[in-house]
DNA sequence: GCTTGTTATATAACCTGTTATATATCGATC
DNA sequence: GATCGATATATAACAGGTTATATAACAAGC
């Protein structure tokens, strides 16, 4: 039924909703053609509600909204398709007129001994084995990640789990903040050449419009602190470029965050095959960068810093980044 | 959420379809709410396509289905909300004008870039929160499960786990099975007495219309191969009466499949207060059917013998089952 | 070159879950 | 005892999965 390999399954923890409810799928569409097979004129979803009646006797629409963990219209439909069946009936509560105390027919009583002792043993068995051999107790998790969900829910989690930083694509109105990041780190610690005048003046002529990509880093409530763009270069090379994080926002790792945005869109050129390679300038006081991108797989190369390392006056170093 | 205990949780492996559905929905309406709270403009089960389309480039609608493992209608729908949000768009093959080839845009990849470094990494983590601790790998057991299910369907499995042994309540047609069977094993071990003559003519109304029960045990091709009732004794007395299993049927095990279901009707008209006490008198000849009766609970009860002995005259042998 | 089966996608109808909201009754308070 | 908030159930609309079937285009054989 898969064919190949399976997206879902490289998604990891991300997928787990769509997955499970894939596998839900196939085990309530194989539980309803065993029913079906022996002739019981039930659609899985009704049974949890007769299992309750059974094991607990007559209930109310609300007890079995809180036995079966499900919605209340949930339960109220479920009770209409099984009245259609004469498979229960309801009375109203002698003390409380708005309760409908739900109770099995004699006819859904019968239908339920078959069940329980024709069919249930064979798919509790046949669903045991399935789970057999995978090293653990299936059920036993799924209480546990049932129970952990009730503890603290996954959206209280995964706000836990994040961090403040954003990338913000480029847009005419960012233009002023890629001059202001720029400035702020090349005057920092050297001079504005004329190549970075002319990119700062007209980013989308020189690399937007071009074919080339600025993104920005957002962190919070300080807004918009670091930007990196990729610019074409001779033929489909890439120069990757002005790229800088303001002091104020130090130690919250816009930067990594910045260069693996960068390095994704360029790895998606690539595939797209509009980028062939990618470059980047620097010197050897910018430790802590060239720290960065060697740990994100830029290998130092001197043919690069060779054809394109006059550029700027301050270059020294030359990177490239393998595709 | 779930008030009390779970119906669902004490069915076991029957119930787990439902289970993790309805797991499946609470983790996709909590990643619904995540990518609702950064703004981002869609609905969890889009996600798996998006993913798909990044992970492998532009894809056929048959090669989605193929890497997403749903329904090949799933996959065109979600591509029909994906494109009203111009974050895919598609083409017609140039080869052949049946197949549509889906890419992202633009500004699918944007979104996508900022989902995957913003928000995945968090929900990605904080699932796996959900699952640690639970005692094994939660993603490598539901894989295991995905490919036993690949191998053999939970309906197969079914089959091959199921007796072909049936539970069939009483109805007229069945009366002449009903005597058929107890004048078997009667006559075979005693004599029929007039009391045994006077239940086998009238069923209908020395049991059922009086509130008992008779149930048969059907064996596969062979039929209906045995039989037990639960007559009304004195007040709300009943006999657990006529038990009989017909010899080609042997080996089967088809008496301990009637008892049980005998007995499961006996709690349930104890729980509706229809039925207060169960005995039955036997003979001390018949040891297997003894062996069985204690082996489902019933105790030899010497007050029950002294004071509904004398029904039979072959009765030697008394026992009652705690309610 | 027409027919006929196969393949790729679209559409329809249904199932079972959801949320949001309406309706009816209860219970408590003024 | 009228009102008003809370509670029990019903209804409506939607979500995202399914199966079954329609439509269009390709491919193969006579």
């Amino acid at each position: 039924m898969l064919g190949g390999d399976d997206i879902l399954q490289g998604l990891g923890y991300l997928a787990l909703g769509s997955r499970l409810k894939r596998l839900a799928e196939r085990l309530q569409a194989d539980a309803a053609k065993a029913h079906a097979r022996m002739g019981y004129p039930m659609k899985p979803a009704q049974f949890p509600l007769l299992a309750a009646l059974d094991t607990r006797g007559p209930l109310t629409v609300s007890e079995a909204v809180d036995a079966l963990g499900v919605s209340q219209p949930a339960v109220t439909r479920t009770l209409g398709s099984l009245i259609a069946l004469d498979l229960v009936e309801t009375e109203r509560d002698a003390n409380d007129s708005r309760v409908k105390r739900i109770r099995l027919t004699h006819e859904g009583e019968m239908l339920l001994l078959r069940m329980k002792l024709e069919l249930w043993p064979a798919i509790d068995q046949a669903a045991g084995s399935l789970t057999a051999g995978a090293g653990g107790d299936f059920l036993a998790m799924v209480g546990h990640i049932e129970a952990a969900l009730e503890t603290q829910s996954l959206e209280q989690r995964t706000i836990e789990a994040q961090s403040d930083l954003r990338i913000v694509p480029f847009e005419k109105s960012l233009a002023p903040a890629f001059a202001e990041i720029t400035r702020a780190w090349v005057e920092d610690m050297f001079t504005l050449e004329p190549e970075d005048e002319a990119i700062i003046e007209d980013p989308t002529g020189r690399i937007i419009d071009r074919g080339g990509e600025i993104l920005f880093v957002e962190a919070g409530d300080l807004g918009v602190v670091g930007t990196c763009a990729l610019m074409p270069s001779e033929g489909k090379a890439f120069e990757l470029t002005k790229m800088g994080v303001l002091a104020r926002a130090r130690g919250k790792k816009a930067g990594a965050f910045l260069l693996e945005a960068v390095l994704e869109r360029a790895r998606s050129l690539h595939a797209k095959g509009a980028l062939e390679s990618l470059f980047l300038l620097t010197n050897a006081r910018c430790e802590a960068a060239i720290h960065l991108y060697e740990k994100y797989g830029f290998v130092h190369d001197a043919a690069v810093l060779e054809r394109s390392g006059a550029r700027y006056s301050r270059c020294d170093v030359a990177m490239s980044y393998p595709l």
